[in-house]
DNA sequence: CTTTGTGAATTCGTTCACAGCA
DNA sequence: TGCTGTGAACGAATTCACAAAG
């Protein structure tokens, strides 16, 4: 299987949303310039990227939208499903929490973790919520192998490390801190601060990107 | 001057992010494989990206750590500052005011905006909150050149298009829907479905990256 | 005609490898 | 000696350009 770069992935990602609003607007099929002019690429851009997926447009009516998500679909979700945990449940996570009922149905959000006993109340949306004690435990028993991280920077890096022990294979990080982690885990760090400073950069460098 | 890639000025926020951090730990000079290694990039890397900032190492002690910050916060930052707007104060948007104490001087937070009357109460943290109905009026007279998009995806594209009109330089995207915006503005967006996806698709075909 | 799919060419980003320096 | 700074080599990603298809 050939290499898929980082920056396909998140374009496909991007196309799957855009044909998802079309379907709800009923369009049923796109060309490639349309698809790029939407997106913001270029069309032998979308073009190429669209050679991944293994989906087949003709030349007179381009990709019928349904079709192309549903391939884009299968390119990018777990047939299996994966199961994926909130650590920390302050400002970001509850939002997080709140924000998130996941619109795809191969990655259910099922636990959610803090460490002040206050903040373990009920479920929220099918949501359980257990003390932090209980990471590694429910991690395990419950087969969970992605993680979302909202703890304060202090206590990031200590988490981390709990939750490859446990056996994580993925970790996004809003802790707004760079963390280490092994090799073989997937990591993904976003912090809201790099984002401003780096929008900041560009408006005065009209380096533009899309 | 040269063009700077994207990924080279991302690199220099997370070294500034970890010099930060080694400044309060009180160590005083740096080589770049050992940045390298805290950031997860080569030493060859960290000394390319390190040349656009103008800082020189020496051989004998690498980098001071203070004065290479001072020097990437000189290329990175505004010296006239920047003041950024965070439009939408539902559970995303308020986390972000509360999360976003700014630790960087040349942008600041000063204004925010929503659509419902009951949350327009008083200052939070020298943070002014109007009614949407003033934003192009508050964004010229206070100058804002920045804005932080997190409203629902159904009022996304309008209020962009109301803020390009209103002058404003750069937009962080936090809707979780593309939208198209002007060449000549600098925008960014970050949805965490599309992260969750991503992750996804990572674990399972580890093109491991960081 | 117009548009797709894709080799070939080109541009862009990373790594190598070494001269110069303290 | 061990490191930085950087031209040169390499590899990855994008764009070009055209054959094939309806």
């Amino acid at each position: 299987m050939k290499k898929i770069s980082e920056k396909t992935i998140n374009r496909l990602i991007t196309y799957r949303q855009i044909l998802n609003r079309l379907i709800y607007d009923g369009v049923e099929s796109i060309f490639s310039h349309k698809l790029a002019e939407l997106s913001g690429n270029t069309p032998a851009q979308v073009r190429r990227d669209l050679m991944v997926v293994g989906y087949n447009g003709t030349p007179v009516k381009g990709y019928r939208v349904d079709e192309l998500e549903k391939s884009i679909g299968y390119f990018i979700d777990d047939p299996e499903g994966q199961k994926i945990a909130i650590i920390g449940l302050g400002n970001l996570g509850t939002s997080l929490l709140n924000y998130c009922y996941w619109r795809y149905p191969n990655i259910s959000l099922l636990v959610a973790f803090d460490k002040d006993k206050d903040k373990i109340r009920e479920d929220i949306y099918d949501c359980h919520i257990y003390h932090i004690n209980l990471l590694e435990q429910v991690v395990k028993e419950e087969e969970i192998t992605l993680a979302i991280l909202s703890v304060p920077p202090a206590e990031a890096q200590s988490i981390a490390d709990r939750l490859v022990n446990a056996g994580i294979k993925g970790i996004i990080n809003y802790s707004s801190l760079h963390l280490n982690v092994p090799g073989h885990i997937s990591y993904e760090e976003y912090d809201m601060l790099s984002s401003v400073q780096k929008i900041g950069y560009l408006t005065r460098n009209k380096l533009n990107l899309d």
